[in-house]
DNA sequence: TGAAACTTCATAAATAGTTGCCATTTTATT
DNA sequence: AATAAAATGGCAACTATTTATGAAGTTTCA
């Protein structure tokens, strides 16, 4: 593999030169430039990243820790991620915490041992305190869905009560007063803060909050069918069923059909997020847009102003989910 | 951030003595090892990666490059890649080819600068040439959900006319004579391949073959629907769809459901792929199982034996594929 | 006690670039 | 033609590590 002093040399120009036209520096002729170029070209020279990373302490990667790799929530941001830092000639080094705090904090190390230039961090075992403390070391990170008062410009986060609010508003509004809940894992933020959305509305309406009707889930497809044949089981009475995603609605709503249940005839289902297969359910799935790719891309937009620092204005952290009306929804 | 030398001089050992110990070499006591570690510990020492990986020239980094980074299909893949090499130290760089040629090409020009030590690509616009033409030069690859005769020791692929195969006799065997058939971009071998075994199928049971109920769609949701749509305009005769994935299944079903064909009464689906959704589509997806998981590990096992040497036996490269039946087909 | 094996040290070269400085040469402007 | 500005060269220092080498010291075992 060529190096940079053979192109200088075949290029008969000194090794600076070929480091300013490497390097886009102002002060270098056409003519060298293309004197470079060519020599370049012939010895199918590459740069070396490494090296170049380690005398240059850059290596314009960024480091993403999501939870999952799979799943259409996380494939979404990721795609937007990749695309926008891609067009910037940065590049990315993913990685999965897995909701676990030992597996975030191993992913975290890693991406700061590679050193990335910032972090993306879409992770929720680990504690704000860590985070924290985390912001006050050497590499830069953002936080995906999550808001810590204490480093809140670079969160980008949803206005999950807002959503969980509008969620069981609609159906209130389509005349359901008996409305159970399948919430995520609780003790996580976003989980929370859509139940506290749901409970406000039901407080608006001066509907009572019964306990019964709450399913604690995972956010996975299962967690979601047995949340309804819990629900099933206990013979509960309700006419439609909020739900914390997508997926866990896609499961609930494959609960209420395994008992022959009519959708929504019977039951309405409303979702979270809108992920690419609500519309392809059957019914197809209201649900609250999440704008996950707009807040990745927003991510990026924030270590580009911040870290290259590129121009760019127009820094947003708060978003605002949407009502997506499908065919869930009944009213009665 | 503190170096290999501060840590020598902390601990009282020599520089080579430190290195020895961080890189496991045989001819270390005890004693060493115990005062270089605490000496780490102390300085809250992190080996830089970057000096490590240019003195060394190796990386521990595996570049994958994928077509999409949402969908099912990759989300999955990507997970079995990342699981393993994590839990062999190794990390993955991850960049998306868009089914671009360009796009491919540049994004392995990108992993190979990064010194990645092996790829593992999924590609399908890059020529068969082309491939055959990098397996010359430095970096290492494999080859996912692809067959080059010339390095098919690295590919992993699946027996996709088999499972077109399947499909197609399914449907024959529930009595479908009339099926039509929405593939994928016929210029993509796994796409021509599911399609030629579905015309294996219709032989073999003394079908003649009807081009005018082929549709070629491009393995995306909405080309699924728009196939549909066509067929239905077309008024054409048929009983069953046979889908080239699970994604256009999905749009298939709707674009019926959309003009009120019952579903498997009026007219029976089947898919490929056996991603997630399948089951909580309505009525479930019957469908071809594509292992994709265990072949992007196998994928990896092959990285682990052949660039980190470990002892790793049984590599397998053809993967079978498998009929899943649900309720999306009737017969009659 | 002596030989062999193990352990450690000090040093130097190698990895492939970046960055900054100053001197010199070339080109452009007035 | 004088002057300023731009372009270039050459050099040295720097990045943090690996790897090889030869010499020297320390154990272990027969």
């Amino acid at each position: 593999m060529a190096t940079i002093y053979e192109v200088s040399e075949l290029a008969g120009v000194s090794l600076s030169s070929v480091s300013r036209v490497l390097n886009n520096h102002e002060h270098v002729s056409e003519k060298t430039k293309i004197k470079v170029n060519a020599a370049m070209k012939q010895l199918n020279y590459r740069p070396n990243s490494i090296a170049r990373s380690l005398a240059s302490n850059r290596t314009d990667c960024i480091g993403i820790l999501v939870s999952e790799l799979h799943g259409p929530f996380y494939g979404d941001m990721l795609t937007g991620i990749e695309t926008q830092l891609r067009a910037a000639g940065k590049h990315v080094i993913i990685t999965a915490g897995h909701s676990d705090e030992k597996s975030e904090k191993y992913g975290i190390d890693f991406l700061v041992n590679r050193k990335c230039d910032a972090l993306i961090l879409l992770v929720d075992a680990i504690s704000d305190q860590d985070l924290i403390e985390l912001s006050h070391e050497s590499t830069p990170f953002v936080l995906l869905n999550r808001y810590i008062s204490e480093m809140k410009e670079k969160c980008f986060y949803l206005d999950n009560i807002l959503g969980g609010y509008l969620a069981t508003k609609q159906l209130i509004e389509q005349g359901h007063k008996d409305i159970a809940y399948i919430s995520g894992p609780l003790k996580k933020q976003d989980a929370t803060e859509r139940h506290e959305g749901h409970k406000k509305a039901l407080a608006e309406f001066n509907i009572d909050y019964n306990e019964e009707l709450l399913y604690e889930g995972d956010f996975l497809t299962k967690s979601g069918h047995e949340g309804m044949t819990y629900f099933i089981e206990k013979q509960l009475t309700y006419t439609a069923v909020a739900c914390a995603n997508d997926e866990m609605a896609s499961g609930a709503m494959k609960g209420a059909r395994d008992h022959n249940i009519a959708i929504p005839q019977e039951c309405s289902f409303i979702g979270f997020d809108n992920v690419f297969f609500t519309e392809y359910l059957y019914p197809q799935l209201s649900t609250i847009h999440y704008p996950i790719t707009d807040m990745a891309k927003m991510s990026t937009q924030w270590i580009l102003k911040n870290i290259y620092k590129k121009d760019i204005s127009n820094i947003q952290n708060l978003f605002i989910p949407e009502l997506v009306l499908r065919d869930s929804v009944q009213s009665i």
